[in-house]
RNA sequence: GGAGAGGUGGCCGAGUGGUCGAAGGCGCAGCACUGGAAAUGCUGUAUAGGGGCAACUCUAUCGAGGGUUCGAAUCCCUCCCUCUCCGCCA
């Protein structure tokens, strides 16, 4: 969310900086429910000092021994009454004005970052750096066809159990994802993050922390009977872990390292990747989290995306770095690194970790403060893949192919899968 | 799901209508004492919003929301949460 303050004082700025990721906002009406707010809340204030201030003087009064019924006191109160009417009309304004200011501010995205270069749509993403050698060839399968001949996967059968987009896994592939997912686990926990298994199922108020609600409702699987929903991104439990508290600044950053099950409904995606793992209802992801001094999380965002590459440098997959320009920037984001591995089958880099520097955007939204001496501020909050275990085993399956039909693993997972190849059933 | 108890500041804990943002303790910070530390003493120590260059000041907040009252942490209603016992259950 963006700081009421700002949009009061100096709208012009919101509006230049939305325009850059190719919104056209007019603030006016905005600017000018938020001045009218702090008019309320002025003349609210100060009739309730008044207020007070006879309601005090009638205890002074019957304690020095006036007649609690008598004129002098009946008086006053008279006066405390009239007070009183008028402040709840006030009241009533203002909360009203404050709850449609909030509801309005709530679905403006975050301002993007000075240096987030500008651009309309993912065409004008920037490439950053390249790391390891793409394989080519000929005849190299997708990972669809290599998992389906090695037995690793069921779609039709998730269908009959749930719905299409749904994936069930077998023998050696339900393995794999389980040797990714703590083999990834092990490489942040060791760098220092703290591992966090946070609920998946989520409440209206943590969606709307991090973001997701009440633009993007559309996109997550909601519980009929209960405010919970399935968490599209264990980003969103996760911010809410510290949701309104105040964490000394000789702490941060505070980084998580989590493991958790995302449920999307990727409403508007039909006839997209249909086939394989790349874009499922549900899927397995490991999230990087930090909770960040506002001083520095640029070095945080560096480091965060420096923390997910190295998942993919250990398991020796080639990628990509790309700085999304303005137009490709996510909701809560002020500005985002995607890395992109490489799919040897596809012959192409596809999107596999997202790590984005939120500002304080999310924790405006969430109430997250540090302390440092007598100051408080917002901190700053910082997400990152590391990875999406589906499509970090598309990578591996497309990028490890081999003649004989098996599939060869990086050192780094033969521990943890315990053989150095997928072999044919 | 049934019965009961309870939710007060970073923590513990007092406070059943009046000047209470809230005693006391712990913790923390600063100062004094010390060669240094401990112990001790003194002082300070919530958050948000508004006004002011600032010192400072006003308003709100004692789980949340409503109500009674001139005045609510305290009384009433609704909801949420926690704990204990019973039932059910991986």
């Amino acid at each position: 969310m963006l700081d009421q303050r700002l949009v009061r004082e100096n709208p012009d700025l919101i509006a230049r900086e939305l325009g850059r990721r190719g919104l056209e906002v007019d603030l006016t009406g905005l600017q000018l429910m938020a001045q009218q707010q702090r008019n309320l809340e002025e003349q609210r204030s100060s009739l309730q000092a008044e207020g007070n201030r006879i309601g005090k003087e009638v205890g002074v009064r019957i304690k020095a021994g006036a007649d609690p019924k008598g004129e002098e006191v009946a008086a006053l109160r008279q006066q405390g009454n009239a007070i009183k009417h008028k402040v709840a009309v006030l009241e009533d304004e203002e909360k009203q004005l404050q709850g449609r200011l909030r509801e309005q501010l709530l679905t403006l995205p975050n301002l993007p970052s000075p240096d987030c270069p500008d651009g309309s749509d993912e065409t004008e993403n920037q490439e950053v750096r390249r790391w390891g050698t793409p394989r080519r060839g000929d005849g190299l399968q997708e990972h669809w066809a290599i998992a389906d001949r090695l037995g690793l996967l069921d779609t039709e059968r998730s269908v009959r159990i749930a719905q299409s987009r749904f994936v069930t896994l077998f023998g050696q592939g339900a393995r794999l994802e389980r040797a990714l997912i703590n083999c990834m686990l092990d490489l942040h926990t060791n760098k220092g993050y703290r591992e966090v298994l946070p609920p998946v199922l989520v409440n209206s108020a943590s969606l709307t922390g991090s973001g997701q609600l009440p633009k993007f409702a559309e996109e997550s699987f909601r519980c009929a009977d209960d405010d919970l929903w399935l968490t599209p991104t264990a980003e969103v439990p996760v911010t809410s872990l510290h949701r309104d508290e105040i964490i000394a600044a000789d702490q941060l950053p505070l980084r998580y390292v989590a493991y958790s099950p995302c449920f999307r409904r990727e409403a508007g995606s039909y006839g997209r990747d249909t086939r394989g793992l790349i874009r499922l209802h549900q899927f397995n992801k490991v999230e990087l989290y930090w909770f960040a001094h506002p001083d520095h999380s640029e070095e945080a965002h560096a480091q965060i995306t420096a923390d997910a590459e190295a998942v993919l440098q250990a398991l020796e997959l080639p990628y990509r770095v790309l700085d999304l320009c303005t137009g490709d920037l996510g909701f809560s984001a002020r500005r985002t690194y995607d890395l992109e591995v490489w799919l040897a089958g596809a012959g192409a880099y596809r999107e596999i970790s997202s790590c984005s520097v939120c500002g304080d955007f999310q924790a405006r939204r969430s109430s997250i403060r540090t302390k440092e001496g007598k100051t408080t501020r917002l901190l700053h909050t910082l997400n990152g893949s590391g990875l999406a275990i589906g499509r970090t085993m598309a990578a591996l399956l497309e990028n490890g192919q081999q003649e004989d039909g098996s599939v060869l693993l990086p050192e780094a997972l033969r521990p943890y899968f315990g053989s150095d190849r997928l072999r044919p059933e």
